[in-house]
DNA sequence: AAGTAATCGAGACGGTACGTCCGGTCTTGAA
DNA sequence: TTCAAGACCGGACGTACCGTCTCGATTACTT
């Protein structure tokens, strides 16, 4: 939800806003993110971009940062509704953990390649390391609820007797997400279908032997 | 290492170098990340603060980050010339992979938590999601050497029969490192020694039922 | 005349250029003119003490000489506004040229000496020897404005046969004006109402024995 | 002998001064003021285009303008040492006053035009216009030897019987030295023999109606 | 002829100012 | 009121030179 950056001015009056600015917003920060990258992404460059005064970005958001994530929210929205609400949004439960996981992971893994989304994700993933309350509210909307997927996944894992009744999910799942996230995110190696699909394997019966 | 970053000007003579001013710098640096962040810490902060004409800066290093970055290895090589290079520095081999994985992971929860070590290396890590080289230097520098070391670790552990012979090392520390990484960086959940504790159990067994 | 020193950027819009900062800028630069020198006056500092930005300087001015030269002219506006148009701004015609020059050029040497006047002009005065286009702007605006109330006088003398007719007006005025402008310029030796006394006579009579 | 802690400048050994240096330093120091004007060129690009290293222009000098005035007294005396010092630098004396004059501002203003000469002389009667001690010493090594040379000749006219007795000739130079001064230094007019010629005959015998 | 002290080329250093870019605020006139 | 436009104050950028300060390597005078 958009907010004014000096909490305590007077909210703008959202009924008359601009719809047509706020999309040439969103479109020109994704782009010049894309094209030149985060930090010589500017404010000013988006006005002038998207043919709009820079008061009207300041007037409707508090930071480079806010705009994009609100960009990228939008972006992953019209992606979801385009895909039709299935896919990736859901975790598929065939009864098979593992396959459904890879398949999950495998989705995901395009969607890391896709440079619609590599661009601005990667550069919101940035300023949040750093800017503890844009990384929460990058966690907040947009991590975890794709995370809660993999809970309710696991939990019916659970149920079905194919997990142990003692895991708890929240951290069962980081040993598949973490591991892809940090690949990506930090350049430590490279994203593969064959990757995802060891982590599961792994993640699912150990490394210990038996 | 410190290069000019147009790289077409005459490389300084570095034996004329001065070692009070690298050391100046060196210590600006990590006191104005720690103390305003990385994004209000300035060349010419770090300048002001050493003492030290903004030029002396630029002839040696070509960025905010490329400073930082020597900094924090300077920090580290202290730290572990310090240490005596045991501790955090090399992992025990008890015989117990599990015992010795979560004693190492138990001193890596607190080198994270201290403020020393907090705000350089997390800004470091976002500089890196965002800009490619230096996100690739960090991890052959930094991070590539101690994951290493578990790579070492969970060899031994196979030639003692305790974790499965197909299993990819580097990819089995993944399962207790990235999320660890991930909690911490993208304030994705808290960190404690019970958290890295679980890590361990789940990558060692697996989370599926046998 | 105020231009941008790129010549193709944009023009400013000189509509909502702020009066209140003009003013500022043309106070703080005659008075650091006039406290520090001409060398020592800087762009940064003229800013600084208006209490302006520095780009609201390079918006309107290419330099340091120019924001000079149009605060000398600014002032110089004003004292003629104050003097009421009479003074040294009109040459007395009381039939009597010797007279007439003598009483103007008393009124020269007096402001020649006035400290508001002599550190900004003579600042002027010389960066117009090394930079031509300043200098001939300098020449226009300032200088052949003052000396054409010379021609216009040695016209009238010639009309009352005063002044013999095959003499050029504009080379006769620099008899007296030329060695006034050189002492005080070059230091080449005192002014005094004396001397300006003496040069009149000179350059009415000769010096040729008769 | 020379101490080397003084408070005041430590006097190098001028015995053991390295003459090539020093005619580098010229050469550079008045094909550099040529080439890119008085403003642009600094002190390292002297030293740069000498070959020297820039301590060996502090020591020696104490700024630009001193190198420079160096640079151009050694270049006049050059000058004259090849014209066999008569030509300009001694006014001839034919009895024929005006003649005389004439003849010698005719040489100056083919001086004034040389290009070796202008760029030079220019710069460093900018600067003594705002340096005052440098102006002094200007007006007292270069300008004032040659005025002599006039106020001599004014004399021997006045021995003559041809200048009245009671004119200064100090002052009477200047009737034709300083108009054309200005017009060379300021811009504020064409300079021609015909012009000079002219001068001269004003000067001698008065533009007042007889 | 060897010793020694200053000067030399080179260039790193602490600084100051440059002219530019952009952040975030404020003002104007059109819609 | 909101909007596009853009001037405004402020502050950091990366560069250019300033004048000072080492550093060997000559170089020229002493002994």
């Amino acid at each position: 939800m958009p907010k004014p950056h000096a909490p305590d001015k007077p909210a703008p009056h959202a009924a008359r806003r601009s719809e047509k600015s706020r999309r040439a917003i969103y479109d020109a920060a994704l782009a010049l993110v894309a094209e030149v990258g985060y930090p010589r992404t500017t404010i000013e460059g988006i006005a002038a971009r998207a043919g709009v005064g820079k008061q009207t970005i300041y007037r409707w958001w508090s930071s480079k940062a806010d705009v994009l994530l609100e960009a990228f929210l939008d972006l992953s929205d019209q992606a979801s509704r385009e895909a039709g609400a299935q896919d990736a949004y859901v975790i598929p439960d065939t009864g098979d953990l593992a396959a459904d996981l890879k398949a999950v992971l495998r989705l995901t893994v395009d969607q890391l390649k896709d440079p619609r989304f590599e661009a601005p994700s990667r550069a919101l993933a940035a300023e949040g390391v750093v800017n503890e309350e844009l990384g929460r509210t990058f966690m907040t909307k947009l991590l975890e609820p794709s995370l809660q997927l993999y809970v309710d996944r696991v939990r019916a894992a659970q149920e079905a007797g194919q997990v142990r009744r003692d895991i708890d999910p929240r951290i069962a799942l980081e040993l598949w997400v973490s591991p892809l996230a940090q690949r990506w995110l930090q350049y430590t190696g490279p994203i593969s279908y064959e990757y995802t699909d060891t982590l599961v394997d792994y993640a699912l019966h150990g490394i210990a032997a038996r």
